[in-house]
Parts: structure tokens; sequence; C-alpha cells
DNA sequence: AGCACGCCGACT
DNA sequence: GTCGGCGTGCTC
């Protein structure tokens, strides 16, 4: 009966250069049937308890001293082996510790939570207690039974070595928590306990009074199930003691269960049908299906145009996937997680479908997440980090609008979506389908080399032209005496629009293009004191803001660095948009949408459904409004700077530039009536925004290409981005200087290291900051050591308030 | 990460 | 002479 695990191998808890490894610890026989390869276990690590996954099993330990595992903590393991596999994968290619990559699989529910809890002895002495803190603690302790650590320390008079002291007396008991806020809901629910004559005998010798009692077991005489207990007493009017008695006489039985909390409870979803596919739709159909079939890796570019019915040929796909038993991820970019795409969702598979929404409480996501673990649902749709959606038989992974960039995590683990879901289709023998009207350039690149299938999607479901798109030169407008953020032919534009009664989109850039407030004296823009970067602006409450540390100040009267009173507010912000366009155009119905005015809980929802329902006559704001929204009534689109985003050091500035220009234009003219598209630049003749208007996809993504391969950018290169800050700028250079010196031993042949230079950003909350590059050839035999030296890096620095980030690219 | 163990200055 | 500072190293 020895099932071969008496040794589990575990990544402990503690994320360091130390402890990332497995350490080994018994399984105590009674553990044996319940842990599993991805369980999470509580183990004594050092004086210590902490949580931990077990990643694999041993016969033996080269460990001189073997503890046992203190326990299982989950009946079902919250991880696959697979997910294990894959947690080493991402720790290994992102330089991250496993245990970080573990937990980012996870929801947050099942994080670790630690709490050091202090007891009395049980045989405690009165007596030699000296001082009043000691006095203090004990009696607080008699009263409350226990105390977490923190707790005793705001005690006054209570310090660690006092606590200390009475631990090493013994009088004084010290243990480590460790746990998780797992909380299920749960259902009480009730049942019959006899048969129903008996339930007739007993419900006549019930005491006249008992009215309720009575009722209660007329219900089960007529209709004998079992019932939730909630359900029940509001059905019959009875309370909850009224059970509680028949219970207590043997008449029925009530039980405790886990219940799934539903948040879409409250909601009902139109069951939906599949459309008819176009005869594209249908090709990219069958190349999605044919793979899926054969249960093989296949990774497909699925590029088509806005409005050519992507989400169609996923739908269909899926419900392939389903009728060939096995289980679907859809990624969609957070903020596209919209109520009328999970009304899609969920018309088309009804309670087949988890939808991993952030809007949902961390016990939702918890629910819904175990619904997938437990195989309750077959598809999973969610922002990034639905991509762990612990499946075991999946059959197809779908990235909508696959070149967004909120699919790479910002934090540890820095993955990015689209490589951790490549790695699990490779392991699943499971279709990749990466959708997008605009195809990252890395993606572009792969499809037209071979790597992935390229399938496009050229028509638009309905065959609706495509809007015109209009560029203005905004120098040419200044020359001819325009000073106004609107050109001539924007104004008219918009002017004709509202006269027709139709709809407007305003978009502006807010990334580098926000109202600052310059000197006029001294040129002088005003910054943030904590960060390099100036402040932003607010109209409504007349405060500067910074945007990357949350640094609020008043409107200064005077120049900070002058004096000068001459000082006032330049730049473009929403707000400043919002009141030019009602001194040009007044009568206009407007709705702003930026961090101010989508703030609040709901408001975005809220706005957009208003301007749905034609309450404005133009929608107003940044980047959240160029994605995905449909609304039949828009006609035009207006860009009121599109270079803004063209001049940030960043290699993908001209790529991020033709997508958003590309997006925001489908958004014109989606219905019946025809769009049109106005760009305003000042750069007319750059190539993002030129192919952007001629829709010269083609164009565009070859010509980038080219200047890719030149540069040496990715794809056509890998790369390594080094990020080092901290609170010395002197400390930082030098620590940037050490570890290009400590580096360039171990670059392998093809590798270049490049800088340390200052970052993009050189302060962020009193943060200095510098950068290191390392470019490297694609396909890399031999490492030399690079990778260790980098993951060295983090500690073999010596300061601890230096931090240093590392981003990868081009894998 | 945390905590123990270990080696040098100001206090009963 | 001891209490306690924080440097180094380990946790199966």
């Amino acid at each position: 009966m020895d099932t071969g695990k008496r040794i589990a191998r575990v990544y402990v808890d503690v994320a360091a250069e130390g402890t990332d490894k497995p350490f080994d610890y018994r399984v105590p026989e009674e553990m044996r049937p319940v842990v599993e390869v991805g369980s999470r276990v509580r183990v004594p690590f050092g004086t210590r308890k902490r949580m931990g996954y077990v990643i694999e099993f041993a016969e033996s330990s080269s460990a001189q001293r073997l503890k046992a595992l203190s326990e299982v903590m989950d009946i079902i393991p919250p991880l696959t082996p697979e997910l294990v596999e894959l947690a080493r994968w991402i720790a290994e290619v992102y330089l991250c510790p496993v245990i970080t990559a573990l937990h980012a699989m996870v929801p947050a529910m099942l994080k670790g939570k630690y709490r050091r809890i202090l007891r009395l002895d049980p045989g405690f002495r009165e007596e030699g207690l000296l001082s009043e803190g000691e006095t203090r603690l004990v009696n607080q302790l008699r009263k409350q039974g226990e105390l977490s650590l923190e707790q005793a320390l705001q005690l006054p008079g209570v310090n660690r070595s006092l606590i200390k002291g009475l631990i090493l007396e013994g009088r004084l008991i010290s243990e480590e928590r460790a746990g998780d806020r797992v909380t299920r809901k749960r259902i009480t629910w009730i049942r019959p306990a006899l048969e129903r004559e008996e339930l007739a005998q007993k419900a006549e010798k019930l005491d006249a009074r008992a009215k309720r009692q009575k009722e209660v077991l007329r219900h089960f005489i007529h209709e004998p199930e079992e019932v939730p207990l909630p359900a029940l007493l509001s059905r019959l009017g009875a309370a909850r003691s009224t059970v509680k008695r028949l219970v207590e006489k043997g008449c029925l039985q009530w039980e405790e269960r886990e219940e799934y909390r539903d948040p879409f409870a409250d909601k009902t979803f139109q069951p939906a049908s599949p459309l008819p596919l176009t005869p594209e739709q249908e090709q990219a159909f069958q190349s999605i299906v044919t793979p899926l079939q054969a249960g093989r890796y296949h990774p497909v570019l699925l590029h088509g145009v806005t409005g050519s019915g992507k989400t169609e040929v996923y739908l269909q796909a899926i419900m392939e996937a389903l009728k060939a038993g096995k289980q679907a991820i859809v990624l969609v970019p957070e903020i596209s997680l919209t109520p009328q795409m999970v009304e899609r969702f969920k018309g088309r598979f009804g309670d087949r479908v988890a939808v991993l929404h952030s809007g949902l409480s961390g016990g939702e996501r918890y629910d819904e997440w175990r619904k997938i673990r437990a195989g309750g649902v077959q598809v999973a749709v969610g922002a990034r980090s639905a991509i762990f959606a612990p499946f075991t038989r999946l059959g197809l992974i779908i990235i909508d609008e696959e070149h967004e960039s909120s699919y790479k995590q910002e934090e540890q683990p820095k993955y990015h979506a689209r490589e951790v879901a490549r790695q699990r289709c490779i392991h699943h023998g499971a279709v990749l389908v990466m959708g997008s009207a605009t195809p990252a350039v890395d993606s572009y690149f792969r499809a037209r080399t071979g790597g992935y299938e390229w399938v496009t999607l050229m028509n638009r479901v309905h065959g609706r032209p495509f809007p015109r798109v209009d560029v203005v030169d905004m120098r040419q407008e200044l020359k001819e005496g325009n000073r106004s953020i609107f050109s001539l032919p924007l104004r008219e534009a918009l002017a004709d629009c509202a006269d027709r009664g139709e709809q407007a989109v305003l978009f502006l850039n807010r990334r580098g293009f926000s109202t600052f407030v310059l000197c006029r004296e001294c040129g002088e823009a005003v910054g943030c004191p904590h960060c390099d970067i100036s402040l932003t602006y607010h109209r409504s409450n007349r405060t500067l803001r910074c945007h990357y540390c949350g640094y609020t100040e008043g409107m200064p009267e005077h120049c900070p660095s002058c004096g000068s009173s001459h000082i006032r507010y330049f730049g473009t912000g929403t707000q400043r948009v919002e009141e030019e366009l009602a001194r040009s155009l007044p009568g206009l119905r407007v709705i702003r949408m930026d961090v101010d005015t989508t703030h609040q809980k709901g408001a975005h929802e809220r706005l957009l459904s208003a301007f749905g329902a034609g309450k404005a006559d133009v929608l107003l704001g940044t980047q959240m409004i160029a994605k995905g929204l449909d609304f039949p009534g828009v006609t035009l689109v207006g860009v009121i700077a599109a270079d803004t985003t063209l001049h940030l050091p960043d290699f993908r500035a001209a790529e991020r530039t033709f997508q958003l220009l590309t997006q925001v234009s489908g958004r014109a003219g989606r219905h019946e009536k025809s769009g049109r598209v106005v760009i305003q630049t000042y750069s007319p003749e750059h190539y993002s925004i030129r192919m952007a208007a001629d829709y010269d996809t083609e164009t565009f993504y070859r010509r980038e290409c080219k200047l890719r391969k030149i540069h040496r950018y990715p794809p056509f290169c890998g790369m390594f981005t080094l990020l080092f800050s901290h609170t010395d700028r002197a400390a930082v250079m030098r620590a940037g200087m050490k570890a290009a010196e400590r580096l360039k031993p171990f670059l392998p042949e093809g590798a270049e290291l490049l800088g340390p230079v200052p970052a993009p950003i050189p302060r962020i909350k009193d943060r200095f900051r510098i950068q290191l590059m390392i470019k490297h050839d694609l396909h890399i035999d031999e490492w030399n050591g690079l990778i260790e030296a980098l993951r060295h890096l983090r500690t073999g620095l010596g300061d601890p308030e230096l931090r240093v980030s590392i981003d990868r690219e081009g894998l």
C-alpha cells in the first residue's frame, strides 16, 4: 500500500536566493493518500512554520535530518503537475524564485498569512514577575487567552526582548500560524431523516401548539428532496429554531456544504446560437479546428480587421473544443472584459464558463477558480492571470487583442501571457489562437516566417467600408493662424456630425501629453519633488498632481525655481479639451472619461452606457476609450494629437502609435452609417501615422521589421533590460557600472551589453533609476553563465537599498 | 524573509 | 563582568 510518497520536495514560501530550491520533508503515513504534486502544505522551516508547495516526491534525500510535513492544506491540490512544471519554467526564463511563480498561479485567497501567536504556558508560575510590562502582558493574556505578537508589542512597557525572556524561561509559548484567508461559503441543506410514513406519524404526535413544526414536516412529506435551509425558511416563513427542534427530534437531518458564490446570480443571460460564418470566417475556423481535433500544438495568428467577426470564430472554435471533451481559455485585455463581453460568453456557454473578472471580490474570484479546478466549467475567460486556469485537458487558448501590453505583467514574475500560453499549448497539444487587427510586430514576424500559421480576415462582416481617414498637419494650421486645439477640418466635422444627430468620439493620448505648469520667465515646468516628471494640472480642484507617486500640491502663485509670477498651464488635458470644445462649439453635450471622472467604482460603465443611450454628442477620453467599444451612433472619430506616443524613448513607439490609430479608426461607422476619422498631428509624414491612415498594415509591418533589424531590436534579437534603483544618485550609478563589469565576462558569443544609462524617467518616488541592456542572438547554445550571473545580481551587489528588476523579451 | 548564533562597546 | 548592538549564515 506504499504509494511511494515517502519524501515530499517542497518550495517554501520564502522568496530569497538562498531558499529558492526544494526542501525535503518526510510525509507522515496518514497524509500519503491526500498529498499530491501541487499540494499546498504547511511545513516547519527553521524555527517557524511556513506554507509551501509540493513539487515532486522522492525516495531518499541528501538532507541531514528530515522534518515531517505538518499539514496538507487542501483536499484538492490547488495546482496540477503541469502548472508546477510551468512555474519552474517561468522561474527559469523570467529569472524569479520558483515560489513567486507558484504564487502567481493561485488566487490571492490562497496566499499565506503568517501570525506569531503568544500564549501563557499551562504551568505558568507567578513568582518573580518584575516589570510593569510583564505584569501587563500576563494580565492581558489571562483575559484574552492569546495575543498576536503585534498586539503584545502595542502594550506599554512590552518589547521584543521582554517577550523573548519569558519564552526562554518557559513561561510563554510562542507559535507561528501559517494559514490563508480562505472562507468557503457554506450552506446548510435539510433533508428528511425518516421515511414518509414515519414522518406522518411524527407529525401526528406533535404538540398541538407546534404549528410551524407540523408545516415543515408536511412539506417534507410532500417533497422528500433535500433543500437549502434558507430556501426552506423563506418558502414556509419558518424560523431556524423550528427546523433545529425537528433535527433534534430526529425527524430531519442537516448538513453544511460548501457552496460557490455566484457573481452573476442575479443576472439572466439570453441563450445565443452560433451565427452563420462568412467564407473567410469559415476558413479561419477550419484552421483552428483541424489541429484542435488532431490534438496537436498549433499556433495561429488571426489577423482580422476590426469588425471582421473574430469573436464569432472564437466562440465556435471553443464549442468544437467542448465537443471534443476539451477545455478552453480566453484571454482578453483587462479593460475589454466588459459586461457585453461577459454576456456574449455566458449567452453561448451558460454555466460552462467561468469569468475571472477584476471586479470580483477575492471570495468570488476564488470560487470561480475552484469551479475550474474541480472540473465544473470548461471555459475560462479573463485577463492576464487567467492563463493559469487549472485545466487538465486544455484544447484551445485564445488571446484576443494579442498585441495589448497588458498581457505583460509588470511585477514579478514579469511574464508575458502570450509566451506562457505558448508553453501551455505545447504541453497540452493545444491550439493557440492570437487574434488582433494590429498584431504585435513580434507576432507578425513569426507569422511571416512560418512560426505561426497566418490567417487573415480582411473583410468586415456586413461589408461596411472603412471610414475615410484625414490626416491634418497641425503645423500648417498654426501657420494659418489657428492656435486652437482643434483644426478647422476637425471642428467642421464635429459640427456636421452634431447637425446630423450622430455621435463623435474624441481621443486624446494621455501618455506624455497632459496639462503641465510652465514658468514663462525661466521656462521651467513645475516638477514633482520626488520624481523627474512634470506635475499634471487638474482643473477640477485646482491642484497639481504627480501621476507616478501621487504627490499633490495646490496651484503655486509663483514659479518655484525663479519666483516669477508669470506662470500658467500649458498642454492639452482632457479638461482643457472639454473647455475649448464648449467655447468653439457651444451646445454640444460632452461626456469626459479620464482618471478624474472614472475614479469611482462603476463610473466607467455608467459613462459608457450614458453615451450609448445617446445622452451625449461627444465622448472625450484617453486610452481607455480606444478599445473594443462599439456604439452604433458613432460616425466620427477625432484624434487630437497622434504623435504624442511617437517620441517616447521606447523602441515600440512607432508600433504603439500605429496600433492605437488603427484601433481608434475602427471605432467609426461600424454600423449602417459610414464613418470618418480625423487625425491631427505634427508629424504627418511619419510612416506609422501615414500607414495607419491608409490602412496599409502590410507596408507598416515591413517597414517596422526592417528598422528593428537594422537597430537590432526584438523580434530580431533577445533582450534583457535591467533597471537599478536606489535612493542615492551616486550609489545607483556605481551599482550600474559594477554590474556591467561583473556581467561582461559572462556575455555569450553574439551578445552585447549597453549602458549603464539613466532610465527614461530617471527618478520616481525619490529613487534614482539607471538601466542596462543586454541584446543577444535569438538562439544561443552556450549561455556562458549569463543567466546565473543575472540571478545573482539582486543579492550580489551587496547594497540593501539597491533594487534590481529584470525584464526579458524575445524568447 | 526571519531568526539564531556569534563577536565587540556602554552599563548594573 | 553582562546586556545588547547588528554582521553572517542557515532553514529539509
